[in-house]
DNA sequence: CGTGCGCTTGATAATGGTCAAGACGCGTGG
DNA sequence: CCACGCGTCTTGACCATTATCAAGCGCACG
């Protein structure tokens, strides 16, 4: 798809610090750093994020593979992360959204285990790691934060291996809508209405179906009155409707 | 199954520490602790490590939702992670060996995230976690193990979803044996011959399969002259032939 | 020596994948 | 401004894989 100039020119460049955020103002600090931190804390913080450029849709973070450097929190826009399989298909392994971090899944290897792109224009802060190795030495509960994070990041994936083995496609799809769902309410965006950042192909990547079936999925949905869909626009209609169908329908 | 009464009586108590075993002479600690710790960080680790008495098959470590005290080694025996689902299934989340660390999924929310219980006699090294975080703060090679240590769980858990949500029932069993079979190996066992230590039901539920399809798996491997089964007891005849089935069958 | 659990095997059914075609929407260029 | 073209989404018909249901075997344990 692209070769390696093109990746290069794509691909991601730090940039310098805008002093006008921080994560003392940030408005996602509730998701992004829900901790008690004394106020020369988030400043030691502060020093060591970088708030960077934009990142235009399609565009990569990061590429499994890559050296791993940072980890980086969205603040706006939304991106997936996915793993190239052998046979050269895509999995997507998780979409993140604003307050959100990702990344982390580099830190073993000291190299990226996936690659992550934009969904649409995002904005980034990348959070070098060995200065938030240090930090984290310095000031315990960040330490603990970020054992925390990843921790959740475990939690989360776990969710998702029971959503694939045990849960038909009904139920995947309507899990990740309340999972969307939820995850908007956080951000005080509304928790029925929204439009869907990905195509119904990384829905069915995450998902392990294929578009097809997603795409029946959302037509049985809006026939059972549930959903009302319109391309990427999707209301929930009953969401106790949709959380029964992801619970407990089979 | 069991009552809280029961639970109790049959679960996990710490124990005192036996001062002949430690970290800096246990035959694992390549694999658990690959790091350059000076002997008097090794001697700090061992003092906050509790080397505890064996569990018994299908004893408890620790149940979901138990409050998260530690994480824990395994030094002998094997385990299983799995959590309950809302319908009351189960979903195996991983098999740990010995020299592997289980429990990290309950640092999030301070607690147990999944339940983890022994699939055969096994010995277990506690790690209170608190105490880890402090020492992790003093000794930076420490920290980032841990991190690392979390990281690849998470690596892991994406692999698994990978698996579940792309490959055909052949091509996850075979992936299953080759990663039992390279762990054996790093515990410098026999890579192609060995003893399943968990059910043919369990197999099923970690990947997303019925005991039936596993079972049909094994005959027609079997069949293939990939495998010698005999019942828990595996000889893999044809390893090349085992990688072309977990990878690019399909 | 029976009983039960774990494993295997077979027959049948259902869920979701594959293939194919058409609709819709969006951006580009005439 | 419209038309074209491509990419994304939807829908249908058919097929394959795996689940389900059922039965039988064998070994371990009481």
């Amino acid at each position: 798809m692209t070769n390696i100039a093109e990746s290069r020119s794509e691909s991601y460049q730090t940039c310098t610090h805008d002093p006008q955020v921080s994560c003392g103002n940030c408005r996602l600090n509730s998701i992004c750093l829900p901790l008690a931190l004394e106020s020369d804390d988030i400043a030691q913080l502060d020093d060591i994020i970088q708030r960077c450029k934009p990142l235009q849709k399609n565009q990569h973070l990061y590429r499994e593979g890559d050296d791993f450097e940072s980890v980086f929190a969205v603040r706006s826009g939304t991106l997936k992360a996915y793993k190239t399989t052998d046979d050269d298909r895509e999995q997507v392994t998780g979409f993140y959204f604003p307050g959100e971090i990702l990344g982390m899944d580099g830190i073993s290897n000291n190299s990226h285990a996936s690659s992550a792109k934009a969904l649409e224009t995002a904005a980034i802060c990348e959070i070098p790691f060995t200065s938030l190795e240090k930090l984290s030495a310095l000031i315990p509960n960040l330490q603990r934060h970020f054992f925390q994070l990843m921790s959740h990041e475990i939690t989360e994936d776990q969710q998702l291996i029971t959503l694939l083995s045990k849960n038909s496609a009904d139920e995947r799809v309507a899990a990740l809508l309340l999972s969307i769902s939820g995850r908007n309410a956080r951000r005080k965006l509304s928790a029925t209405q929204f439009r869907l950042p990905m195509s119904r192909v990384d829905i069915g990547n995450y998902l392990g179906l294929t578009v097809e079936t997603v795409s029946r999925v959302f037509s049985r949905l809006q026939k059972m009155d549930i959903l009302q869909v319109d391309n990427k626009e999707i209301e929930i209609l009953d969401s106790q409707g949709l959380r029964n169908i992801a619970n407990l329908s089979s």
